[in-house]
RNA sequence: GGGCGAAUAGUUCAGUUGGCUAGAGCGCCUGCUUUACACGCAGGAAGUCGCAGGUUCGAGUCCUGCUUCGCCCA
């Protein structure tokens, strides 16, 4: 706020000269009862112990050394109201100085303000100034922004005011809490809270629990009027307990919030009572909240659980971030810039918030919002919604029906790992799928599966599936949300989607064979809802009532688990291999300008049969998902000329462009490949011939660099005799 | 004044035990109405990891100092 710094002069109590103060509130020097300066201060300090007049009054008052005032700052001295300035305050108590209120709490100058008593604050201010200035003790007066409380609302300055207050003794209440966390009873997460959180409980201070507020718990004390005496009682007092006056009254002031807060986790459950809820849920597992509240909150729920139960309140404590607006504030309401999330649903869904939120935000990292970050959760939830149409579409197509309300209800916990058949699932697939789907599903799956019926696709996406199972696990267990929900947002969009759904296609177009694909792919999407489900809670209840085999509600099913090692690892880096095929010769495509239309031809060159053969089962899957007409699988030859060139590990993928082909482009295009293929070889080299490096480094890594450096090596060859061939 | 956190692509942020030439979303550029999805698909460009030292075979990551920003406590 902008306001004034006057200077005053306050006269030495004997002799001449003067010391001048400077203050933003000149009406308060009648509470003045000292006046500082720096103990250190050179220019000065010579002063302490001094004595000086106060204006206006006929009070004198001693000049003392304290570090609260600021040689730097005004005028060097500072006036000391120890009834109306919280920092006052403290040096009145370091220096045992006299308490005057100067005015009432309605802001008016009291009697200690002598002829100005009645006067407002205002008045009071003006007719100080004035008189100051007559009898020539006012200095300099200059703009200055101070920050002085005022209210929020009206803009009324806030005086600070000397009162009573409650205190509530804390360092016995401490001690039970600081060893809960001390113990490993009670966790933090992120940990790096319990510092914080241990340097307040070791310095703790006694709490202030009055509040001068219009509505409340008034503070259960009475003031006898007769004699002083204070009666804390929590039965209401008619009569004093010392005198028996029944001129008694109330504290006016109300417990701080917090007094009734910190009893959350028992006052609700029906305490002090011993009830069955509180028996039940008390003390319960993880407290979810943001940090700004570690004190207000967290710390005294832990406190009064100790004091009154004897017990923790939870075991766990999970620090979300902040959600900020764009600019880095906190929500207020005063402030206004929290989005309605009433709005915000209407908007996007409910599910496109939430899991928009916990996706986008870092472990305990506070985060700034705006509104697109939502569409992330919004487009996420549409190919959700638009993967289970497809699937269920050719679903239905098939004819193989729903769920048998007579066959066995799923279990309620899926350890898929636990699951014999599945740990066998490498070597007998269909008896392992077999045994998935009666613990996502219950039931059979609605056709008979045998081992041949499952391609190289659905054995890939199975280990992927699991693979995601346990990785989402663990972030859960680590506590990372974020990284849980990306596990599952990736998988299901980047591999699911992108991949298995795509290369199902044919499959699924043929009624009389698409039953396996059929049945991997809603699996897929059984898992993949509940793994969302903490996330997406009512996209993934609908869609899985969607699901034929389905019954009963997702939110009371299991929730999978699954460590260890995934399966199918052969079949997993096959089709890996395929990916990487489809990439490169798409990469092909689109660098060489081909049309989309023309679908063509792809050649892909090995050098030994036993590769060949195993690559042409996947030519066909390689043509769906690169869009080409057909695939050649070749052993050694000449270079298909004129062709595009690109190396996917081993292979090397032609695409023959009649005439099309820029060979210039295309050597410029392969040299930058070879060129970066040869910073990669040089990195490795310099590694493997530094001999600490071979000597220090853990074996993995250098087992690593080692064969990092043998398929670089092979590869350069390639694109050089490709180069070569350009002529 | 004390404590904590942040600084990485245009932007918002990941990067867990120090180990590939640092990744993602949004934005940007190119191409595509491909029988689930343009709220989509395929491809691409884009970074002196705040600065300066140190430890190490190796540092975005560990240590020290500095700068800037933010939060909490007083």
């Amino acid at each position: 706020m902008e306001g004034h710094l006057w200077e005053i002069h306050y006269q030495f109590a004997e002799g001449d000269g003067h010391v001048t103060v400077a203050t933003t509130r000149p009406e308060t020097l009648f509470g003045d009862t000292a006046v500082a300066v720096h103990p250190e201060d050179p220019q000065r300090k010579h002063l302490i112990g001094k004595k000086v007049r106060l204006p206006l009054t006929d009070r004198i008052i001693p000049i003392i050394g304290d570090h609260h005032a600021d040689p730097e700052k005004g005028t060097g001295f500072v006036k000391i109201t120890p009834a109306h300035d919280p920092n006052d305050f403290l040096v009145g108590q370091r220096h045992d100085l006299e308490q005057v209120i100067c005015m009432t709490p309605g802001a008016i100058m009291n009697g200690n303000a002598g002829t100005y008593e009645g006067m407002t604050t205002a008045e009071c201010r003006e007719k100080v100034l004035e008189d100051l200035e007559a009898q020539g003790l006012l200095g300099q007066v200059r703009k200055h922004v101070h920050q002085v409380g005022h209210h929020d609302r009206c803009g009324h300055v806030i005086e600070p005011y000397l009162s009573r207050q409650w205190f509530l003794k804390m360092d016995q209440l401490a001690e039970p809490a600081i060893r809960a966390v001390a113990d490993g009873e009670i966790t933090l997460f992120p940990e790096r809270w319990v510092g914080v959180y241990n340097n307040w409980m070791n310095n703790i201070r006694d709490w202030c629990i009055s509040r001068q507020l219009w509505w409340g718990h008034r503070i259960p004390v009475w003031y006898c009027e007769e004699c002083g005496e204070e009666i804390a009682s929590a039965q209401d007092v008619s009569a004093c307990t010392a005198c028996g006056s029944v001129k008694v009254h109330q504290d006016e002031d109300v417990l701080d919030t917090w007094f009734s807060s910190w009893m959350w986790t028992f006052s609700p459950l029906g305490w002090p009572d011993e009830t069955a809820d509180l028996k039940k849920y008390h003390p319960t597992t993880v407290m979810v909240t943001a940090a700004d509240i570690i004190f207000f909150w967290v710390a005294r729920m832990v406190m009064a659980s100790y004091e009154f139960l004897d017990e923790k309140p939870f075991g766990e404590v999970l620090f979300t971030g902040i959600v900020r607006d764009e600019e880095g504030r906190k929500m207020s309401k005063s402030l206004g810039n929290s989005p309605d999330p009433i709005d915000l649903i209407d908007k996007y869904g409910a599910d496109a918030l939430r899991c928009s939120l916990v996706m986008l935000t870092p472990t305990g990292q506070d985060i700034f919002f705006s509104e697109s970050t939502l569409e992330v959760g919004r487009n996420f939830c549409n190919k959700i919604f638009q993967a289970t149409r497809l699937v269920l579409g050719y679903w239905e197509d098939s004819g193989l029906g729903g769920a048998d309300a007579d066959s066995p209800q799923a279990p309620r916990t899926l350890r898929l790992d636990e699951l014999p058949a599945v740990a066998g699932l490498d070597n007998a697939p269909a008896a392992g799928l077999t045994e998935m789907w009666r613990g996502v599903f219950g039931g059979e799956p609605p056709a008979t599966l045998h081992d041949d019926d499952l391609m190289l696709e659905d054995r890939w996406i199975l280990g992927r599936l699991l693979r995601t199972v346990g990785t989402c696990g663990s972030n859960f267990e680590k506590r990372r949300l974020n990284d849980a929900a990306y596990e599952v947002f990736n998988f299901f969009r980047h591999e699911f989607c992108d991949w298995y759904l795509e290369a199902i296609k044919p499959r699924l177009r043929d009624e009389n064979g698409s039953a396996a694909a059929l049945i991997v792919a809603v699996l897929n999407l059984g898992i993949c809802y509940k793994l969302l489900h903490p996330v997406m809670p009512f996209i993934s209840e609908e869609l899985w009532s969607w699901l034929p085999p389905s019954r009963g509600y997702l939110m009371t099913s299991s929730f999978p688990e699954f460590t260890g090692e995934a399966p199918f690892g052969t079949e997993v880096a096959g089709f890996e291999q395929v990916q990487e095929i489809v990439n490169v010769a798409r990469n092909l495509r689109n660098e060489l300008g081909v049309q989309p239309g023309k679908r063509g031809r792809a050649i892909l060159r090995v050098h030994d049969e036993t590769a060949a053969s195993g690559l042409r089962g996947q030519a066909d899957l390689v043509a769906l998902l690169a869009k080409m007409e057909e695939v050649d699988v070749v052993v050694g030859g000449e270079d298909p000329s004129p062709a595009g060139v690109g190396v996917a590990g081993p292979v090397e993928v032609f695409l023959p462009m009649k005439g099309l082909v820029d060979l210039e482009k295309e050597r410029a295009r392969l040299e930058k490949e070879l060129a970066k293929i040869e910073g990669w070889i040089r990195g490795c080299e310099a590694k493997l011939n530094n001999e600490k490096f071979v000597a220090n480094a853990p074996e993995k890594v250098v087992t690593q660099q080692k064969e990092l450096l043998k398929e670089n090596r092979a590869k350069a060859l390639q694109l050089q005799e490709l180069i070569a061939a350009l002529g």
